[in-house]
RNA sequence: GGAGGGGUGCCCGAGUGGUUAAAGGGGACGGGCUGUAAACCCGUUGGCUUAGCCUACGUUGGUUCGAAUCCAACCCCCUCCA
């Protein structure tokens, strides 16, 4: 079937527009049900950080997606599938986390949601659940009796977070192996709860999701619904979400807006177009119109690229300050107050600071030696004149007139040194 | 419970007594080129008070002038058998 203008709902338009579909069961049926009536769908979020990062934000956007086009999203927090972990993707298990830690990524992560999704009570308004609430309820006999034997094992064993971890001989414990079972049970559990009709998913959740599929079918007779997005990589092939400090976290207490807005802008050519539609609410016309730039002008579509996906998770004044800081930055060479900012005691800066430390310090540097190989390599600068002298010692001197040293490793990564 | 194989740095993976902080690759970071892109080229890639010292090859002991490399016990993983 050639889906572009087959739909008739506008939810499946939306997403098929602006590249979200992977696979879809049954999309006929699921679109016309979509036309129809307002429908419930769900996504899974399991606990395992203390944040979400932007291998996250495809799911995130796509339950926005949904609720734009008039249905109502679930956010399922995995707090009883997180105690099993999921084995899809990964050659070990997971260490296991306990129900304090658990929790406490739960409180953390919920906050991103608020910023995507409007919450509350309304036909179309989200619902946050956690699946420990009937997960931690389960009896072992009457889930084999009641569940266990709508699974066969020798299915089980072609999926392929199973099949991988065999053929690559990597140990698969019976308790991750559980773990299709349960999330086959949530999606059950919220066909009946809130009559939840689709399940949301990125493309390697597709084998899960049928479960479920199949599951309630066979105990309860109702038809649901899959629909999974691509695995987004850049053009070069890498996944999504590495940066220099690490992963591109969502929270801002674990990556600044600065960082983030940084994360977007440096986007490969190839992507920007793409990246548009799938993470900023951009109208089509606006995002053909920048996707249409060339050459040194994409750094264009890049920044407005950068500004609306920042402007969505930490809000539109906060994308402007980081807009305004790389502007000042790059573009004109010099520091600004919009750089991350360390605070350090006046008295440590008139004693003395190496500048080796000082990088720590800034969190520029994991480490002095790390530090000083860039000294090395010619990395570092101070006040953007090159540190030549690893021995170098900074003091009240490099104090400039807005009150600040700014330390640069490379020409990304910029930080203030305030004394206080 | 038995037999065999295996546990090395961020990851993969060489290395079977000394010149091994440990080949090679990947990834990452820095430099060059550019457009804060990709590709490509060069460099770096355990820590520190860096001509030196400390920590490190599953864990703990042992042999030795000297061990990732040899021995013992233990832990964990894989395969086959019971």
């Amino acid at each position: 079937m050639n889906a572009m203008s087959v739909y008739q709902s506008e939810f499946l338009r939306l997403l098929d527009e602006r590249g979200y579909i992977h696979q879809l069961s049954d999309a006929e049926a699921l679109d016309q049900l979509a036309a129809r009536e307002t429908i419930t769908a769900y996504i899974g979020f399991d606990c395992t950080g203390p944040s979400l990062h932007v291998g996250h934000m495809m799911g995130i956007m796509m339950l926005r997606r949904l609720q734009q086009a008039g249905h109502k999203p679930i956010v399922l927090m995995g707090g009883g599938t997180t105690k099993v972990g999921d084995p899809s993707g990964k050659d070990e298990a997971r260490q296991l986390l306990d129900d304090a830690a658990i929790a406490a990524n739960m409180d953390s992560i919920k906050r991103a949601f608020d910023q995507f999704l409007v919450f509350g009570d309304g036909p179309s308004d989200a619902l946050m659940v956690n699946n420990a609430e009937w997960l931690d309820r389960l009896e072992y006999i009457p889930l084999l009796r009641e569940i266990g034997r709508h699974f066969s094992i020798n299915r089980m064993l072609t999926f392929d977070s199973v099949r991988l971890r065999l053929e690559r001989e990597q140990p698969l414990t019976f308790l991750e192996f559980n773990y299709m079972v349960l999330q086959a049970y949530d999606y059950f559990e919220l066909s009946r709860r809130y009559g939840c009709r689709l399940q949301m998913g990125g493309s390697d959740q597709w084998g899960n999701i049928i479960n479920g599929i199949d599951l309630t079918r066979r105990i309860d007779g109702t038809e649901l619904y899959a629909l999974t997005c691509p695995l987004i990589t850049t053009a070069s092939g890498a996944k999504m979400g590495k940066t220099a400090a690490g992963a591109v976290w969502l929270n801002d207490d674990m990556l600044s807006p600065w960082d983030y807005w940084q994360y977007w802008r440096n986007t490969e050519d190839a992507d920007v177009g793409r990246f548009l539609r799938l993470f900023t609410d951009l109208p089509l016309e606006e995002i053909a119109r920048l996707e249409a730039l060339e050459g040194a002008e994409i750094n264009d579509a890049k920044k407005v690229l950068a500004s609306e996906a920042t402007a969505l998770l930490h809000g539109r004044r906060a994308a402007e300050a980081a807009a305004e800081a790389a502007r000042a930055t790059f573009e004109e060479g010099r520091h600004d107050a919009g750089l991350p900012t360390v605070e350090i005691p006046a008295g440590e800066l008139e004693a003395g600071l190496g500048v080796l430390s000082a990088f720590v310090r800034a969190k520029l540097a994991a480490s002095n030696g790390e530090a000083r190989r860039a000294v090395a390599g010619n990395g570092l600068r101070v006040n953007d004149r090159p540190v030549s002298d690893p021995k170098a010692v900074l003091g009240p001197g490099e104090v400039n007139p807005d009150g600040v040293i700014k330390l640069s490793f490379g020409r990304k990564k910029h930080a203030l040194l305030k004394p206080v």
